[in-house]
DNA sequence: GCACAAATGATTGACGTACCTCATTTTCTC
DNA sequence: GAGAAAATGAGGTACGTCAATCATTTGTGC
């Protein structure tokens, strides 16, 4: 009744360990039909490496890179402190984990940056980046130099990774317009979106959803065209200022992407009774934010977990483990200035 | 640089192996002395156990039980199949897990019940029963024997536990009269609170959190009096059912305990348009009630993470293994009819 | 059937801890 | 200070896998 080992797996499939051993981490010198024989074996049998004693006997340790865009929004720097966090905490996992920042605005930039990384030294790849041709080209290419790659907060849906550590930002968006929705009442106005880039998919995909349930759920609120903040707070105050000038209208802000403080800033100079407002991000400037009552409402993704799960799943890959599917989906959390938790 | 080793740890306070050993695993015969210079190795090389070894090494699989309150509710199902889910997928923690459901509604009961767990060799106990003191002197009890104990689902914080495995429902309370008055769109009217048992801890926190911000925030709702539905359905549909007909000012519903599918039959019969209703826990019920447009959100706790985290942190405790909190706090999700998950 | 390569077998030593036995030393008791 | 008891040391085996070496068998082309 316990476990099957490579043993078991030895006796069933009628060859000797060192095969096993062979098959099981892909080493070369097996005749297919061999192959096949212990792939029988590990099947009926229901083989699982045990995960415990695979890491106690690596020698050398995985090596991974979390690859992230070189903006300094809040968002990036909890997100670093997240990573470097489970880095450590999590040494027994036998990993080394880096974070590298590297410019990827344009498709040059980025596939420069993925150029150098050196592949043959890289386990795993968690990657958050804009969805551009080139950058999904690099990706399939580490692919197919056996590194295993996992986007992170935004998706790269056409690179053929295997899975995707972030929030559904479709139901986030959906959820987003729920509470702006919601809370604005039933009055009739107009509600205001600001984006971060036009091409980030993330944002587009929040949006996506946030005119979804806007339309059918509440009719009476106009969702004006994004405005583009660039992920940059004081661009996106300025642009704050004037809208808030010109717009009378305005029951609503769903500030989808960061640069939600320049937000606020321009919300504290606004005497009048202020539009409801969802954000996104705990930050700082969000989490005051809430406090001041200059937001209603943040939907979270909570970063400790994104780099938690992206290390398991890249674990998980390269050693051929099973992912708990359960486990390592981002949940979005909603907070509010009466449910901030504690830290 | 490498972490350091039981070998490391012998070297430096000058003992054996044997000794570290000892010490580490709590068996007799060493000295308070030689304790303390074990004790003192550890803290100065900064040693902790490698889980992995440790798992691997150990003879005989920790014993975990989780026991349950009989009542066959929904939530206890969904919890029940969440924890047999994480025993047979992480058998590489070498745990049995056991669920055993048992009678807890007196406290004679109870204590009866928590007596028919034999201490010797239980490694851990996994508890959601209420905070009576016959079940807190009988889980002290098995805790000076040496099983490590935590309460999960609803707390027990006289028992002296390190850990608590479930939602914060003070938060979770908060949330529902957000949603709820958030939702209620600034009419006036009075709001429903239908509740378990009063007794039930995670009730009374649940209450006093809605009735905190439905005061702050929402002072042209009234909250009126708790209905005690019991968790069970048939008599929640008949007290609702009641409810609808006397009171023709209901805005809102605040399903705040088990039995929500008897509230949704009772909404089904009801022609005229229906009060806010926020309801907890995901069940098939409160799904299609949700897609059915009887519920407006779910106020959902993880029973998945819920199971792996009260499995992880006994098993940390009994190993003497840190405790990540991040990792183990668990999150309330808000399901909409717009924003439920797949599965 | 010979030479040669490819495939497979046999075996071994880590990895860090648990757990056991037996010998030896130290400490306590009277 | 003798004897008993307690404390400590020394050492080994096991867990399941990785990773390596070297020996042996099998298959292939000629």
């Amino acid at each position: 009744m316990d476990r099957p080992t490579v043993h078991d797996l030895a006796k069933y499939a009628r060859v000797s360990l060192a095969t096993v051993d062979r098959v099981l981490n892909g080493r070369p010198g097996v005749r297919e039909q061999t192959i096949e024989r212990v792939q029988k074996a590990i099947d009926e049998l229901g083989y699982s490496r045990d995960a415990n004693a695979a890491l106690l006997a690596r020698k050398k340790p995985h090596r991974f890179v979390f690859l992230l865009p070189e903006a300094r929004t809040q968002f990036l720097q909890s997100l670093i402190a997240a990573i470097n966090e489970t880095a450590t905490t999590h040494s027994s996992l036998r990993a080394d984990i880096e974070v590298v920042q590297a410019p990827m605005r344009t498709p040059e930039e980025a596939a420069q940056t993925m150029r150098t990384l050196d592949a043959d030294a890289l386990d795993g790849l968690a990657i958050m980046a804009p969805e551009t041709p080139s950058i999904r080209d690099a990706v399939i290419k580490l692919r197919n130099n056996g590194t295993k790659v996992v986007p992170i907060v935004t998706d790269l849906p056409n690179a053929g990774c295997e899975h995707f550590v972030g929030v559904n930002n479709i139901a986030a968006g959906r959820t987003a317009a729920l509470l702006l929705g919601g809370f604005a009442s039933g009055t009739a106005g107009s509600v205001a979106v600001i984006g971060g880039h036009s091409m980030s998919r993330d944002f587009v995909e929040r949006r996506l959803g946030f005119d979804e349930v806007m339309q059918q759920r509440f009719p009476k609120l106009q969702t004006l065209p994004t405005i583009e903040g660039f992920d940059d707070a004081y661009r996106v105050e300025a642009l704050a200022r004037r809208m808030l000038m010109e717009r009378s209208d305005l029951v609503g802000i769903y500030s989808a992407a960061a640069g939600t403080s320049g937000l606020i800033s321009a919300m504290r100079d606004h005497g009048k009774t202020r539009p409801v407002i969802v954000a996104h991000d705990s930050t700082a400037a969000t989490r005051q934010g809430l406090t001041d009552d200059f937001l209603d409402a943040v939907i979270v993704q909570d970063v400790g977990h994104i780099a938690r799960s992206a290390v398991r799943v890249l674990r998980a890959l390269k050693d051929g483990l099973p992912i708990t599917a359960a486990q390592e989906r981002i949940r979005i959390e909603i907070f509010t200035r009466e449910n901030l938790p504690d830290p």
